[in-house]
DNA sequence: TTCAAAAATTGATATGGATCACTTTCCAGT
DNA sequence: ACTGGAAAGTGATCCATATCAATTTTTGAA
């Protein structure tokens, strides 16, 4: 098992004033008193490539933040058909308050560390936090937008225009600077296999593939190596 | 224009302890005070038919609950492709909080009564109600489970298999009773033309018209009239 | 009630993407 | 540096759904 190589438990707990995420996660608006509070109550966990960070059905003893690497939510049916409903990038929430149950899956597509907290505990702290809980409202409500943006690629347009669009958008989410517009040329990693990526479009990994060439071919996107992508002009 | 034919504020205001969706809409949990003030801020408003209630880009100066009648949230595209999001039914919430504009455009389904708050007064209210933001938190995320589930439709069904799961939808929020288990045989009105079930599910209008067809030789679904569905088995 | 416009249905044909089968490329582990 | 297995790419064929073109049914306004 991957995942025995790594100990579950980080042992280090960096001070949250030193976290790469501070500025991203649901604690971007605490105050002091709030972050030491937090400061007490996490504790971090990694998790290996590929290794199953929650699952549909399983009890949700904690929320949490991602720190690094890259997740990916999911949903699977009966027949092995699979849809990817959203990636979870550093800074990303996992899981629901007032919620027992995960609803769909979660795994990583990369080595990931999580920032956690026991749910009863976090819940008891937002009761008494309105930066808290606004702050996880705004990010909710920021998560279904964009849930409800990629519905409208995933109905109506073609698998040309989905891959361009997620290449678009997680050529965005990974290099753009926040509060910064985005940058017309994009160059990055792509964090994910072609089977996740047909997963994520709704269209097979061959099609993934052949489409992929074909935007190659017409000079809009530049590939070095099979993973690292380069967007001359976004349009 | 339609519009013209309904008065734009509608005078009558009911108290809030008579309001149909007292127990459904974001004032759910609010204690007495609360909702004394919610009264005293409140207005209704009504659209007609296919009238706009909202479009992406506007400046959203109210927040509301939609009190009666069918509302669309969708999204269009340059060339005419339309995506529809999700239905607004009696309770739902509609705008989001800390938001000058709308994302995404919201048009009367049928004739639509909204009772609607000031945002700026509904926010102040919200920082001071831990209730109040709780529960538009859950119906936050209950609508970011909703979307996400719809993924899984539109990206990996069929045509008929999204007919189905978009029927079977519709005819549980308006059969099913709240605290409730689904009953077996749903019969409803289709609140949607078939021109809006494409836009919803995906295909175009024919297909629809086609698989509905195919359905109802298939003796899943019965007709009467061509609005009213009858579901005898889910399943 | 009548009638024109909109909505829905049906049919014929075209096509984008699925499927199946195979080859090539890339790594991770020895 | 090898090498076996996974990931990625490519080709041939088939099918579900789009598209184009009527026709029928419903609706609502005069």
């Amino acid at each position: 098992m991957a995942s025995l190589q790594i100990p579950d438990t980080v042992p280090d707990s960096p001070d949250c004033a030193a976290c790469p995420v501070r500025w991203q996660a649901v604690c971007a608006c605490c105050d002091p008193a709030e972050l030491a509070r937090l400061d007490r109550m996490k504790s971090y966990r990694s998790y290996a490539k590929a290794e199953s960070i929650a699952y549909a059905g399983a009890r949700m003893t904690h929320l949490g933040t991602l720190v690094s690497g890259v997740a990916v939510l999911s949903q699977g049916m009966a027949d092995g058909r699979r849809q990817i409903m959203g990636l979870l990038l550093p800074g990303d929430f996992i899981g629901r308050p007032q919620r027992q149950y995960f609803q769909f899956d979660i795994i990583a597509a990369q080595k990931v560390k999580i920032c956690r907290f026991e749910r009863a505990e976090f819940e008891k702290l937002m009761r008494g936090s309105p930066a808290l809980s606004g702050r996880l409202l705004d990010m909710a409500f920021d998560e279904l937008d964009a849930a409800r943006e990629w519905m409208l690629v995933l109905g109506r347009k073609s698998a040309r225009e989905r891959l361009a669009s997620l290449i678009d958008r997680l050529g965005q989410r990974q290099t753009r600077l926040p509060g910064e517009p985005p940058p017309a040329s994009l160059s990055f990693e792509l964090p994910l296999t072609r089977d996740m990526l047909a997963d994520y479009l709704g269209p097979t990994k061959e099609t993934v593939s052949r489409q992929m060439t074909a935007l190659r071919r017409a000079g809009i996107i530049k590939q070095e190596g099979r993973r690292r992508l380069i967007v001359p002009d976004r349009d």
